[in-house]
DNA sequence: AGATGATGCTAGAACGTTCTAGTCCATCCC
DNA sequence: GGGATGGACTAGAACGTTCTAGCATCATCT
């Protein structure tokens, strides 16, 4: 209960505060803290008293002056997608017991990920966590060279040196959607794609292959669409005219099937009875009982733990050619898709 | 282009590397680097020149460790509420113009609030602005002790000393959305509450006064809902099968109003036609116009202004006695109310 | 001409930790 | 008994900055 404000003067305590009223150096204070061996036990109860007296509490700046490790794992992330929020919780949970830190750093309207960035490596991190990131590839090199850096959900072509990717075989789960769409009889299906946004290309290539495999080439189509709800309602609408309409879409991500849900919903298409819709990401979204979207599901926590475990593995020593590590997703099945007629 | 690693050996390069490559005192590289005053045109030159070339990125845990201000602000937010994220984006865009940086800390599964807390205050935060806290007010005021603390969003009675409160007229959003829905003709208006979230108190009483205010005691009905589409979609179950229905409904949030929207649709309760539905925090997803929802809006960019400015006052030496700092909502007339009948 | 005051610069001490290299003292082993 | 071992502890030097003094130098004012 450190009712008054710790030492006389207003300044915070410090471990030679701790240290004085334990009538100890600061440099066994310091060992106790930290919970390192080479002090007695009756010491080390004192000091621990004693810091509980005053309210210390370490100053994490001063400690990663000294200490050349940080424990620190720079993340960035972007404020506006749910789906990082979702990774940093994840993130956030396998550091923990790896004994890191997270600093985090957010990309939003007026602060772009080259700010982002600077204030992590200014923080001294030890390694980079970049969600989604959308720099150029030259500017993930540079950064790599310095430090290990983990992309997390956005492909990278030719393997960069001490650049670790992360993500989910999105063609692959492009695939499995297109394959149950099949196997429920549908032939003529849609896909409204997600543009420029991280891994639309792999899921636009995994849906015309698929469809080509099962001999449906004729049938492809593919909608310009968006990552928002807005963008889906926007292709749904030309969608809903289209003759012949397609019995089945499969929309780039679960904000854009919500958007294709709730305008055929409106225009009277009844889903799944009309039409089938499938999403991708298995998000909050689609668990909702009242709209209990079929979607292919990015195992989130696998994604986070791999981040974390591919950087700390790096700052250990690993040597290892680093590379690129795909998950598979997993279709899950709800409400929105049935068979045809 | 820093191609090469820096300096020779493989660390970090440091302001005594750039001073040394300059040809001068690591305090003039240091006034240099900080833009005071104090060095001459072509020093200057020479010395930005000079740390360009091997790439020098100034340490933010020693520079803050030396020098006792550390212009950060710790923000505490949680992950799971997109009102948070949009507040930080707001917060962001304030605190550049003021001179000050932005540390967050998040609040996640395993991660609470005090966990949250501990790590900005480890790391030196000046003032803390905390998004929606849930700690208890004794803690509060604990901290308030120590440094200048903003609470956002959550109303706090007894005024505690140091303790800024900057939030939303919460009673008058809901009265303005009662007095929207009574000049269109409804009586018959039921209110679906966000629980024991923050703010939900408020909203609550605010739509009791205005509703009896209107003379409408007996039609007061309050619903149990909370702030999830889940929550609007189950209170909103109950509600198309009472008899008498009422004719519009003040949902929480936009979220919970979202819920009731599709289960209206899906059971055939036209909106606005049969039924009409207010938000509250005119969220992105109230704007889209396949949604185009009625709703109570926050200022955000007020709300996080005048939590950043209040924090930086108290900082800067401002005695005021600090209290409360609300701010008036604004009715959003969209397409989901309209007379009844 | 001496005082005054900028201007441009530097040496060296902080800041609050951790780390290195000891010192001291007891115990153990042959 | 003498050396080796090890546990508990400490002095003092880092870490990479910023800050406080202070030193020249040169122009300007009485």
């Amino acid at each position: 209960m450190p009712a008054t404000p710790a030492v006389p003067d207003g300044k915070r305590p410090t471990l030679a505060d701790v240290a004085a009223r334990a009538g100890v150096s600061t440099a066994l204070a310091s060992i106790v803290m930290r919970g390192t061996k080479g002090a007695g036990a009756a010491t080390r109860e004192r000091v621990l008293e004693a810091a509980r007296e005053i309210g210390y509490r370490p100053d994490a700046r001063a400690r990663l002056l000294r200490s050349h490790r940080s424990q620190l794992l720079g993340v960035q992330f972007g404020l506006q997608h749910p789906f990082h929020s979702d990774l940093l919780e994840s993130i956030y949970a396998a550091a923990e017991p790896a004994g890191y830190q997270i600093a985090l750093s957010a990309v939003a309207a007026g602060r772009g990920e080259q700010r982002a960035v600077e204030t992590l490596l200014a923080d001294r991190c030890e390694a980079l966590i970049l969600l989604g990131p959308q720099v150029p590839a030259a500017r993930l090199a540079e950064l790599a060279g310095q430090l290990p850096v983990v992309s997390v959900a956005r492909r990278l072509r030719p393997s960069i040196p001490g650049l670790e990717v992360v993500r989910t075989a999105d063609d692959e789960g492009a695939r499995q959607a297109v394959d149950h769409l099949v196997a429920l009889g549908h032939r003529d299906i849609a896909h409204i794609d997600g543009g420029r946004a991280p891994g639309a290309a792999d899921r636009r290539r995994g849906y015309r292959t698929a469809m080509n495999r099962h001999g449906l080439s004729e049938h492809i189509r593919v909608l310009a669409g968006g990552l928002t709800e807005e963008d889906g309602a926007a292709a749904a609408r030309g969608l809903s005219e289209a003759r012949p309409r397609p019995t089945a879409v499969l929309a780039f991500n679960d904000r854009c099937a919500t958007g294709v849900l709730d305008i055929f919903l409106r225009s009277g298409v009844a889903v799944p009875g009309d039409i089938s819709v499938v999403g991708f990401d298995d998000s909050h979204l689609a668990r909702l009982a009242h709209i209990d979207l079929t979607t292919v599901g990015q195992d989130i926590s696998r994604l986070a733990g791999l981040a974390v475990s591919r950087a700390v593995a790096r700052l250990e020593g690993d040597k290892d050619p680093a590379g690129e590590h795909v998950i598979a997703p997993r279709l899950v099945v709800r409400g929105t898709t049935a068979s045809p007629h």
